[in-house]
DNA sequence: TCGTTATTTCGAGTATTCTCGAATTATGGA
DNA sequence: TCCATAATTCGAGAATACTCGAAATAACGA
């Protein structure tokens, strides 16, 4: 990943109306949601939200899918995972310990609500 | 971590600057750098990088140990788990396959040049 | 084709953020 | 105590970001 990819990642997160977006997108899983639907469960003008939706779709953080006359947005986690990689490279080169907290991310913390994770 | 907790770690991160510093004292590790010597290596003059550090310590992600007349900086790894553990919350709802690229973050990943991890 | 619904684009006003020079505070050594 | 070094705080100007109403685009059904 590229420093600007991370950068736009992180600044469209930054932001409360898009952290919620996003985070909204993450509870709703593969199946999404339409503009409108996020629009509604956050009550922000469907304009407003149209800007936001475009600056995280432009970081990749999520991505639009038309149907029908909605549009489906979903989160990607996998951008996700690229951006945390980035900003934590490197982080063993001299000590080692530093990243323990950091493999706790893995399956068991995040994922507790389902075994399969 | 709250909402607004995490907005303040994300906005921090999503300015260049912030993210150059950030990521050089990942680099760093558990020695640090002063204050004076992120100024030299990144080149930014030190007032406008003392309002950045500022930010960066009010968020979590880094903290400040004054060292003599220098000022010692260090990341604070455990708050970036926090914050990605934060912000992948509940997306094992309804779909745990969504989850699998998020797990490879873990030990293998970020650590390959240090077994240890 | 025409009207309706869903979403985006445009333009402007307001608010926030970034950067800098100058001044201030804090520490250590002569 | 006095000076030099290290870092922060202050205030202002320039740039950027956020929000909104109005208008435009896209898709579906009658």
């Amino acid at each position: 990943m590229e420093k600007e990819d991370a950068l736009n990642a992180l600044a469209a997160l930054g932001q409360e109306t898009r952290l919620d977006v996003f985070r909204l997108l993450v509870k709703a899983g593969k199946e999404g949601m339409t503009a409108g639907a996020i629009s509604d469960a956050l009550e922000v003008r469907p304009n407003t939200l149209s800007t936001h939706l475009g600056a995280l779709s432009r970081s990749g953080l999520v991505h639009a899918e038309r149907d029908g006359r909605s549009i489906c947005y979903r989160a990607d986690l996998q951008t996700m995972q690229v951006l945390v990689t980035y900003l934590l490279q490197d982080c063993c080169g001299g000590n080692p310990e530093l990243c323990a907290p950091i493999a706790s991310i893995a399956a068991g913390k995040i994922c507790d609500t389902e075994g399969s994770c």
